[in-house]
DNA sequence: ATAACACCTAAACCTGACTTTATGTCAAGA
DNA sequence: TCTTGACATAAAGTCAGGTTTAGGTGTTAT
């Protein structure tokens, strides 16, 4: 059993974020010694979860709503499966978001290193949009290509 | 040129969030015939990179001092080159951030798949956490290895 | 000519996730 | 004893990134 100062030093949070998150109902189940905090194996493996599910979009209201199911017992397994395959899905489509983005970054990157050699942007303009070399090419085109959201609302 | 409206639907953006932006300084050449704004060429790219840059993590204010860079000339290459290239290296911790989340997310879907199937943990509980399938333990111990950021604390 | 739209501004408001402040309790060391 | 440090609470404050509201202009369709 451990005291907020320790939790706090082993996952870099303040100890106000702690407390934030405790009174937000993150910790259903933590105990009190004389109403000190103590911070057990369940405690830390939510706050793994709780840093899981945060990166991946949820906010805190529906983290306790989840918290809330654990304690609740198997009757809610299902539920809590459905949260995790939804948060892979979101997380999946964040990650091909991401992809898109690096790939304007690696072409912007190419274009500037190009623009600071050559001390203009003259070239570059004859160059655009597809006249580049192939392995920036696709860069470009990655990047600037409608998103996926938007295709799936055209199918519709 | 195209007009607020126009370029509302083409981005899914509201309408208000394009004057925001404006008002932040994100379009600082955009001109305007009788106060109405007129999109042209260079505003479009510019919502391009401003959707690029904030999904690599930049505030709205970086991404004006970007903007401005770009109307003052070849002077500022330089420090266009250097913020993409910082840009590029955050969005590549941040997937690896996100991969770890998602080793997380996919161990959760294994659990309590087998949870739904068993009607309980307790199975689970003899397995964890080192006796899991392999394809499994890979996300378990991927998911639970102390941070990237940690380590290098450690290292300094 | 009047209603419906699309545009405009300034300023107030909202939300989520913390953080800070003010105040207090309690145990250990000088 | 007294002060230092870790813990506690409730309530107010902060910040980014918008969104909403209230009031106004200008052009087009009926």
């Amino acid at each position: 059993m451990y005291t907020i100062g320790q939790v706090s030093e082993w996952f870099h949070l303040p100890v106000s974020t702690l407390r934030y998150y405790d009174k937000e109902g993150l910790f259903p189940t933590m105990e009190r010694q004389s109403g000190i905090r103590k911070f057990g194996e369940r405690e830390l493996e939510a706050l793994r979860v709780i840093e899981c599910l945060k990166q991946s979009g949820l906010e805190i209201k529906e983290i306790r709503q989840f918290m809330q199911w654990c304690v609740e017992g198997p009757s809610t397994y299902e539920a809590r499966l459905m949260l995790f395959e939804a948060r892979r899905r979101a997380v999946e489509d964040e990650m091909a978001r991401l992809q898109k983005t690096l790939d304007m970054l690696r072409f912007k990157c190419w274009y500037y290193g190009v623009a600071v050699r050559d001390g203009n942007e003259d070239r570059l303009h004859e160059l655009l949009p597809d006249r580049l070399p192939p392995e920036i090419q696709k860069f470009y085109d990655n990047a600037h290509a409608p998103d996926a959201a938007a295709d799936r609302e055209k199918a519709i």
